[in-house]
DNA sequence: CTGAAAGCGCTTACAG
DNA sequence: CTGAAAGCGCTTACAG
């Protein structure tokens, strides 16, 4: 391996020359003649400063962790992309892991929780992250950062409006009509969940309609856990003719079960999905969504952090623009007469 | 900040004594008593070897970096399971990096072509990948490993049995009575696909069929590049009974783009896709699939990389156990009336 | 304008 | 059985 004394013999200089250029160091001064050899030796040596010898000197790896409940769930795609936007900005290199495997003993919270080896962590809470690793998070020596509205006092957050997200998924069903609407999805745990079942709540609350407790159907988030949990909705054959689900991951399993339940959407029941990715439009029939600035969550939550790391105070907030926004495609419409007539 | 020095200080020992005791040194010797004493300092004052140092140290850093062609794909799954479950068996953390990412001058690609960063890279190939960029990984003083059937010499790999996936989908086809079978799907470049396309070919070959140019229709990965050219497909009025789609994530836009033509699938098209994913099953239709040891394909290539690393001669192979699957769901029938009727 | 030295936190032969 | 010293590759005040 090249390292920084080879450079130095090479052009016959100090090393703290070399690594003068290489630094632009205002401390270290030399002619432009000798500037341009040690650069020139540098580049035909194919030398690069090693990282680790660097993170020693300056106590900071540039690396970011970033955990996210499901690895390969699409609904994170948006979010991961601010992320890395943010990363590059910054000069990070991002380690993503599953939340899943931050489990005691494993090597990710090892070295999330070691010394000298990530910078930061950054965290999209969910339920499947006890509160007891959350805890030793918090007393981490480098910042920690939830990508997400909570309770915590201890951490600092940056999240979404989740009460008028789902009170504009709402809002969409009652202007067509529905009076009877349900919530599916999310785990009773998780903050997030609360705050979303409210934002429907508030919404029929102004219209003079309520959210009844048995119309919250709490599911997990992969698709089989929302047809599991549609299937027994559809069975209690109680069914609202409206439903915000939560979230789209979840919607694909719900409308499988609605179809092998021989009902049709949105002719027999209309549904939005909370949150939305590109291959919501892909899906027959194509799921209605609320998009929420997921890439602006991720990245503004590198923002947070990166002013965090350099000591400067920051209070959590929620993203309020841009607002929730609806998109109107298949699974929603007017109630109608074929609904009608099911019911009758 | 506590460090080693710290610890032995407040032990009353020297720095070499509390390093032997954590790393069970057989240099060092000491009695139970004043090592029981180490330990328990070390646990009050929740001391962490830092890992920078010990890098420079090794000069192994124990991160992995692993990329693959989009991160949010649920297609890499299974895949990355497979890596992760690795890289905790050898105890590496993963950097996972998106090959979108891995251009000229990003972040991501300095680190990984810098010293001392990590200590190799896995990549699944793909044809957003430049040769250029492989073959300056190729060069570097760590492993880099494929995560693919490749036609480079430079780079070990280990991949999966492609041909022979594809066949098992084309002899499905074939055995429902489907005498024109196409193929959609997988980029021109990437050599992936051309071994997919010979699997078809073959297997009709066997058959006394054959696999016509204008049958394989090449496409990006995402389900909207499946959604346009199933369009483009349909549009050009000569349509195949049988597509064998590469891939699952492929295939969800290409069933869209069949919807919104009119038709039906299973009834005017019979459809399966190479690869599988747990989600296949959780849209309607559901999707017929061929299912590959993904899973095996991350750890096997994970210890591939790990005997590189060790100095051990290891050759690029191909997983051929266990053999391609054919999940039958409902994308595909018998040609039926149906579609003669159409046809004629 | 340039070089020698100390130090980041650790490990490991070596001397006592 | 235990400690002092060198060294991993780098940067940065400091002396010349």
């Amino acid at each position: 391996m090249v390292t920084l004394k080879d450079i130095a013999e090479r052009a016959g200089v100090s090393v703290s020359l070399v690594s003068g250029v290489i630094n632009d160091s205002p401390y270290v001064r030399m002619t432009e003649a000798t500037k341009q050899k040690v650069l020139d030796i540098i580049e035909e040596s194919g030398y690069v400063p090693n990282h680790s010898a660097r993170s020693l000197k300056f106590s900071r790896t540039d690396v970011l962790a970033v955990i996210i409940p499901h690895i390969s769930d699409p609904i994170f795609e948006g979010l991961l992309a601010g992320v890395y936007a943010g990363a590059e900005k910054y000069g990070y290199v991002v380690m993503l892991g599953d939340a899943r495997e931050l489990v005691s003993g494993s090597k990710l919270l090892e070295r999330i929780m070691g010394q000298g080896q990530v910078d930061g962590t950054l965290i999209r809470h969910s339920a499947t992250l006890s509160n007891e690793v959350i805890g030793q998070l918090a007393k981490r020596r480098v910042p920690v950062v939830l990508m997400d509205v909570s309770d915590t006092k201890d951490l600092p957050w940056v999240g979404l409006d989740e009460r008028n997200g789902t009170a504009r998924a709402a809002r969409h069903l009652l202007s067509l009509g529905h009076q009877r609407i349900g919530f599916l999805g999310g785990e009773r745990e998780y903050p997030g969940t609360q705050r979303r079942i409210e934002g429907v709540r508030g919404e029929l609350g102004k219209a003079g309609l309520h959210l009844t407790d048995k119309d919250i159907w709490f599911s997990h988030q992969e698709p089989a856990a929302g047809y599991a949990t549609m299937r027994r909705l559809l069975e209690s054959g109680d069914v609202p003719t409206g439903l915000v689900v939560n979230n789209v991951t979840t919607a694909t399993g719900v409308l499988a079960a609605v179809a092998d339940a021989g009902l049709r959407v949105p002719d027999d029941l209309s549904l939005v999905a909370y949150l939305d990715y590109p291959a919501a439009a892909l899906v027959r029939p194509a799921i209605t969504t609320v998009d929420q600035p997921l890439f602006d969550l991720g990245y503004q939550s590198v923002e947070l952090f990166e002013r965090l790391r350099r000591g400067e105070h920051c209070d959590s907030y929620t993203i309020k623009s841009p607002a929730p926004r609806l998109i109107k495609r298949s699974t929603t419409r007017k109630v109608g007469p074929t609904l009608v007539r099911r019911r009758a």
